[in-house]
DNA sequence: AAGGAGGCCAACCGCGAAGAT
DNA sequence: TATCTTCGCGGTTGGCCTCCT
């Protein structure tokens, strides 16, 4: 049978996104959550097939993702998952929140690949590059135990990154090599490690890689609510963007008129895109504690869909 | 200051998996 | 069961940016 191309190519735009095509992506999902990808261009009014508009939220539009560069700690979370499940990137992006399988992709390529190799390990198998160099191994405890203490214990992590080296050469050495060249688990595996990194996946509390799903018919059409209307303060908010997009994507949130919303400047200065993920965790704790801040968020609550936003997860997730 | 080289990263491509028919 | 559709993943590419000469 042959494939069907994901998309008419014809007439459908390629390259680098827009701002306003940003902001159509944007206001689309706000207004209607995450549907079928494929119907997302076409109703959100863009030029792009479907698979481009799943990127292009997932990768970089997010609400929930953390922008720069990859913390010592999370860096070595990437090597340690590497280590256990090879090339896995979408895996390995599911234990570090905020972070994207393309994003820890490039990272790995780009950064942590020469590190290693500088280390004297070998990025592919984790083991070092030369064995004659290297001292025996020391007495193998479980791989497993070693990554959980890792991650159930950051701060010891944090104090003693002087150490990492050894730490990562250890991982290496300890690995059995059919385990480093077959990074394929079972699901068993692949449910320690989840356990194993819940820890992490706790502390941030903050994880709204789940846009509700809606059905078709529960989907309003476009453009959106009230696409007339104009933000009175989006751009207040927006002040504080990261710079770290080219390709004419910088600073969206300046051009970005989210469908009458208000971010509740009065009391938490937020940048949807900062790095310091601390005025969101803020803001999530004022709702959770007893729902007191409700009203700040009343404006967007009102006007989105309710099949979006009576979602528990998508209220705490995304405001 | 200009030009070249390499780094970096957003986006694209193609494949496989899973679900629907 | 076979075929089709859609989605997600991993590898790769293209082009901007920065550094070096």
């Amino acid at each position: 049978m042959g494939r069907q191309p994901c998309c008419d190519k014809v007439g459908l735009k390629k390259g680098p996104w827009t701002s306003d095509e940003d902001n159509k992506l944007i206001n689309f999902i706000l207004a209607n959550g995450q549907c079928c990808w494929r119907a997302v261009p076409k109703l959100a009014g863009l030029l792009r097939c479907g698979k481009s508009c799943r990127l292009r939220w997932t990768n970089y539009l997010r609400p929930d993702l953390k922008r720069g560069l990859l913390s010592e700690y999370e860096e070595k979370m990437v090597i340690d998952l590497h280590a256990q499940l090879g090339n896995r990137w979408s895996k390995i992006a599911s234990h570090l929140p905020g972070r994207t399988d393309n994003e820890i992709k490039n990272h790995w390529n780009t950064h942590i690949k020469k590190k290693l190799r500088k280390m004297g390990i070998d990025p592919l198998t984790h083991k070092p590059l030369s064995t004659i160099e290297t001292p025996p191994p020391p007495p193998p405890p479980q791989q497993e135990v070693q990554v959980q203490n890792s991650i159930q214990e950051p701060e010891q992590q944090a104090g003693r990154q002087s150490s990492s080296t050894s730490d990562i050469s250890e991982l290496g050495q300890n690995n059995e090599p059919e385990t480093l060249l077959q990074p394929a688990r079972t699901q068993d595996e692949e449910n320690n490690i989840g356990s194993t990194y819940d820890t992490m996946e706790r502390m941030s509390s903050f994880c709204i890689d789940e846009v509700p799903l809606i059905e078709p018919h529960e989907m309003l059409v476009p453009g959106g609510p009230s696409p007339s209307s104009t933000s009175t303060s989006s751009s207040t908010s927006a002040s504080s963007a990261s710079s770290s997009s080219s390709y004419g994507s910088n600073n969206i949130l300046d051009e970005l008129l989210l469908p009458d919303f208000e971010w509740p400047l009065n009391n938490v200065d937020i940048g949807l895109w900062d790095d310091d993920l601390s005025s969101w965790d803020l803001l999530i704790s004022d709702v959770d504690s007893g729902r007191k801040q409700a009203t700040m968020f009343d404006p967007f609550l009102n006007q989105c869909p309710r099949t979006v936003l009576d979602q528990d997860y998508w209220t705490y997730g995304l405001l």
